[in-house]
DNA sequence: GATGAATGAGGGTTCATTCAT
DNA sequence: AATGAATGAACCCTCATTCAT
């Protein structure tokens, strides 16, 4: 069943990329080589230049695509899910993927290329944050940025310090105490 | 005849290596070159290589240094000050130093030679944090690695999402009052 | 039912490469690539390749196609002018147009394609000579190649040394005078 | 006595591949690969860069040094010999020297890095025209822009149409004969 | 011990050429 | 026949590492 390269497919080639660039870009952080890119996607160097002319913009659709990804995510959740636990939830999601997407929290905050899709992204955790402060899930006193902050630090810490998952957790229960309303 | 004896120059050049390692890797990451390091060390490439016969040696060796720095200075935090004040100090200091220090930490692949320096320093922080539960200053129901942990992640942010020093602020804020006793 | 039969479609997309290639291979240069010569012709690199296995069988073909126009010149000319005003006319056309035609010339590395249409053209030129010599305007002392090589010679330096008219016409005043009988 | 790479010679080493570079691009042209000029100088590629950090500073540096030459012939001609004959000599040599290094004619008008050298290698050959002319040896009414380009011309078709010996020789005779004041 | 020149593997990028559609 | 996506060799350049002085 190895699929090989079919003509039509130029799309199935590039989603193919981005699938590797995600992977190779996210284990081994932004250093890794194309080519590695390349061999993990099964296809030859030049169609990954083909698909995306630079490096930089390779990383760039990986990055607005995870950014992307967690966008929709953010918004579905606070389509359909109660504040408190929708924020919740997301901050525990952006945190559990970091460890294979390590490159990419660092992108977060990166302006180059992937603004537009980051901006969105800080709009709806936006939305997602005040919604629980709303319901009463969170304080009203903190604002967006720090929050964020701190959930791009955690997953940062995810490889290191934060790499065992009892002690991820506990960190992000000291986190959540320091956002509740109930608190002082 | 005021030539000095050459054990002392070599130990001076040794000295200088590090600290310009730590500038160079500390503001341009550990993707800087070795030959970076030689200029701003004022000694020759060869020089570098002798003291450390790898690029992953050097950056070890400037990490170590960092991570001992760290160690001493909560020593000397918990032999000299309140309690609660020392925690609160150190974790400040962290912080506030990692924009130009800790990039370094990224790059330890094999942390085998920093792993002494390093358990000395969580050894150290432990004593800081035990001193500041014991005195009230913060809950008893944390442990050193999760707070540890807190302290990386905030540290590892400090480059993007919490890169301004009011938006950092603000989440030291927020995380201080989750380790608060007198919370829930 | 008004679709053209495929040979005619065939044969326009040759001259129509033809004629891209001569425009960019005439102001870019050789290094130009096909694909840059695909799209200023409107059709796909393969479609170039088809009609031309090779680069260098396009860079031949391009440039034969400009020697049998010259060809074609010389013989026009040599049959309904002034010999003296024919030849002049000629090598000056040759010149004029060197600057954005002749840098295709620099690229012949085998000359086996062009060879029957570059000997053509020698033979029209010299006939457009010999008319001349027999007319009192050039000297009969020169013969062929020199003269065609002088005529080659100023093409060359029109991308440098010659590029400004005013010089590049004094430069052939001079060759001019050097041809003419009076001479000497 | 194959002289080995000896340390204090790096200047050797310069030379070396200014040498390597002056035959690899003045017989192919400014698009050979730099690893065969590093491989005609018996050396490293890591070498060539280290001496000429782009291969622009290497095409620089040998069209330079070529202009530099010519130059300094120009100069010692004028110093020393029968004017009409040290004009006739300098022109004579370049185009002599052409075939081997085409190329390099090319850039006797590239403005490029080689600026410097250029016009001082223009303003010699002036001075070896304006005192052929004061010697009665070439005809006033010509000025050094055209004369030049002529020169460089017939260089240029040194490879081609002018490559026969004989030929160029006649060819010179002709453009010589156009420079003489006793015509017209 | 210090120096810095030399080395060459590795990385990003281009482009002639092939081939499935 | 035409198309254009895919391929990979080749090129320029960087940098960790070695070694002659």
């Amino acid at each position: 069943m190895t699929t090989r390269p079919l003509r039509a497919d130029a799309r199935d080639n590039r989603a193919r990329i981005l699938r590797a660039g995600t992977e190779v870009f996210g284990t081994e952080g932004p250093a890794a080589s194309t080519e590695e890119v390349a061999r993990r996607a099964g296809v030859g160097i030049g169609t990954v230049f083909r698909h995306f002319p630079t490096k930089q913009d390779l990383l760039n659709a990986v990055f607005t695509t995870r950014l992307e990804q967690l966008r929709d995510r953010a918004r579905e959740l606070a389509a359909a899910t109660d504040p408190g636990e929708a924020f919740d939830t997301f901050f525990r999601e952006v945190v559990a993927g970091a460890p294979s997407k390590l490159a990419i929290a660092e992108s977060l905050t990166d302006p180059t290329g992937a603004a537009e899709a980051g901006s969105e992204l800080r709009e709806a955790f936006g939305v997602l944050l005040e919604r629980a402060q709303a319901a009463g899930a969170v304080r009203r006193d903190v604002a967006a940025p720090e929050v964020f902050g701190l959930m791009i630090g955690i997953s940062r810490a995810t490889r290191s310090a934060l790499s065992e998952a009892a002690v991820r957790d506990k960190a992000l229960g000291v986190v959540f105490d320091g956002l509740t309303t109930r608190h002082r």
